[in-house]
DNA sequence: TTCATACTTCGATCGTAACCGAAGCATCCC
DNA sequence: GGGATGCTTCGGTTACGATCGAAGTATGAA
């Protein structure tokens, strides 16, 4: 029975709360130093020096050095897909660090998840997209159509550059508060960075949440209606 | 910081190596045994019992009382899926659980991933299938075409009953020793299940491993060609 | 009933790893 | 240079959980 992967370091590695939260706060995509990680780990700096690097050898995490701070990321999207997917399944086995609060509502409305926007509005966006035909979704996947490369064009966004880099185009991802499919891939990084230099959302600092403005909000809704 | 899921307590699940080979071998797609699982992780069986019984109750798995006999069997499609995606990470991290061994070949060859065809041949099933133009493949998904639907109908697989199920017709799953997609889903299923049934294949017991008798194999490459 | 098998629960041991205080480097600023 | 900040390494404590022996419960067989 000693075939194939060791699943379990892995599991390890996430299986430390510690770590959890900080490779959770990784999730919001922001490289982040050892000292804002030790916090959201909710532990000294000494502590969370030996964890990082025992995620970086894990291959969990890459650090980069500027200056004198140390920045920490998600060593790939692979990664995020992961932790992502993981907190899919926990979130469906009622595994919750604590009960839904005050703080939780805007969170569940829109945040990043590592480049892209999920929660509600993530999901209404991908919702959209498929309805007008933009997007053609078969089974699991996702893919432009003619239409929606036009129509997202004339928004400010150039597929035809997207489809040059390595990185899938679409790609569907798991929303867990929604329990649905919003839209990552670089396409799901290039909106939400447009709508960022449109100012109609920005993040919020220290967390995951994505706040829009007011026209920004209106624009958004108008952009991407609920058809019922 | 004390927001969404907590990673943590799968990731501590899975983070045991007796439980990381149990839930392994359960992805074999076999309801297993205490005992047998007990085997599995290399452990005795009062210590098999505590752990699963912490997976069980964690959401992982589920058990089934046959006469005095206990099956215990992955909870759910997505437990199944969490852990071959952690298998692929795994393996793309290099952490491997020992050296590429004698029995491995027949294991990259063909073997079980929950309940579809994986390694070499499973790999190729799904190229060929989309070459042959059997299956659409846009970004991550598949879909079965119209010619598909015939043609599998043909080798005695009813698409129109596979679609009422509520899972998923297909499902791309990554392969960790390919690292290429292979097909799973209902489809992927119906398919192992229909070279079992002609005598194509069988599985070794104890194992993940799929072999194919010297017909079978010979009628298997036929049907699913490589074109170069 | 008696015995065997399959499994669980109890109790105790033992190892590992998470943790922090303190000290040690490295980098930047003045 | 001196002093601050950011982070790592060391050392020692502590706590949790994995492990197994032994005893207990349930199911089946004789």
């Amino acid at each position: 029975m000693k075939e194939g992967p060791d699943i379990a370091q892995i599991g390890a590695l996430i299986g430390d709360p510690a770590r959890a939260n900080m490779l959770a706060a990784l999730t919001g995509g922001r490289a982040l130093t050892a000292t804002e990680l030790a916090a959201a780990g909710g532990i000294t700096l000494q502590t969370a020096s030996t964890h990082l690097s025992k995620l970086e050898t894990g291959g969990l995490l890459t650090q980069r050095k500027q200056g004198r701070h140390r920045y920490f990321t998600l060593a790939d999207e692979a990664v995020a897909r992961l932790i992502e997917s993981m907190m899919g399944l926990a979130a469906s086995r009622g595994h919750l660090r604590h009960q839904p609060g005050p703080k939780d509502p805007a969170l569940r409305k829109a945040r990043i998840c590592y480049d892209h926007l999920a929660g509600d509005y993530g999901v209404r966006m991908l919702d959209s997209l498929v309805a007008s035909g933009s997007i053609d979704a078969v089974g699991d996947g996702l893919a432009v159509t003619a239409k929606g490369e036009s129509d997202l064009r004339s928004i400010g966004i150039d597929i035809g550059s997207l489809k040059s880099s390595r990185r899938p185009l679409c790609r569907s991802c798991l929303d867990w508060s929604e329990r649905r499919a919003h839209l990552a891939g670089s396409l799901g990084k290039a909106l939400l960075s447009n709508f960022m230099e449109k100012g109609w959302a920005r993040r919020m600092p220290e967390s995951r949440s994505v706040i829009f403005s007011p026209e920004g909000e209106r624009q958004f809704l108008k952009l991407f209606p609920l058809e019922t």
